[in-house]
DNA sequence: TGAAACCGGACTTGTTCAGTCGGATATTTC
DNA sequence: GAAATATCCGACTGAACAAGTCCGGTTTCA
């Protein structure tokens, strides 16, 4: 299976939500929740962790909520993933984990061919950032 | 989560064991299974689904085994992933199992730009071949 | 006839994902 | 200061999927 989550989806929907607002304006969770209809408290969890990663910046209390930390240019997709996920987007384990979790890592005859491949994923998701989307 | 199952790079693996004898030689699961400790009855399996797809033939019955079906520099990765898992590596559900599997399709704000990610994935596994594998 | 090999469905187990719940903290407004 | 609104965050549940196992079958050859 090679398949974005549900929780990147989201969180592209999101991001990508705050950055057609003028500069300064603030969205809420429930404002994205309510548009796209996505399960307001799995969102929340996912705009935390944008928030964690410095992507944007959080608000609390009365009229808070979030804003673009950065410009939409400076945002690679991979980075959004990174901030989700806790890692990049690795096609196999032992690249993502180290050798040791492969326990046919000695005898593997396809690590450098998948790390070609991984590279080419890498440019993909490093080349297009958030001002691509909006 | 973005990643190749075991199913695939047992294929891989396999594939490329295949791949490396001279023309004409038959392999037998037990010897791949045996040479990179994978579990026999799993890439059993794998190698069922390749056969299935045409990119090996197999022989039964005694000094049985598999070969190659094709020339290694006409099977690009692709087909090998999708011999296994059914279809093509995508990125989105709603891209495999069309609008219907999306409940937040209509108001999807992300499918174009997530297309165009695809569309360089996709390439990714199109141009590699088993040929740049052994 | 028996051994070696592929064929293929059914099953178990473990992990991960998606989603939910409950309570805590911060900020504004009245 | 109290109430309302919002983020914060850990724990939990249920469903889906992946990995691996089991078992009975078929084909072929010696």
């Amino acid at each position: 299976m090679v398949r974005l989550s549900k929780k990147v989806e989201y969180g592209l929907i999101a991001i990508r939500h705050i950055a057609t607002k003028p500069f300064g304006e603030i969205v809420t969770a429930k404002e994205i929740a309510d548009t796209y209809r996505i399960p307001y408290e799995l969102l929340a969890k996912v705009l935390q962790k944008l928030t964690k990663s410095g992507l944007i910046n959080s608000h609390q209390g009365v009229h808070g909520g979030y804003e673009l930390a950065m410009r939409p240019g400076e945002i690679p997709v991979s980075m959004i993933i990174h901030a989700i996920e806790g890692t990049q987007p690795m096609i196999a384990q032992c690249m993502v984990e180290g050798p040791e979790s492969c326990d046919v890592f000695t005898v593997c005859t396809i690590k450098t061919p998948l790390t070609r491949v991984q590279a080419n994923i890498e440019r993909a998701f490093n080349t297009m950032t958030l001002s691509e989307i909006v």
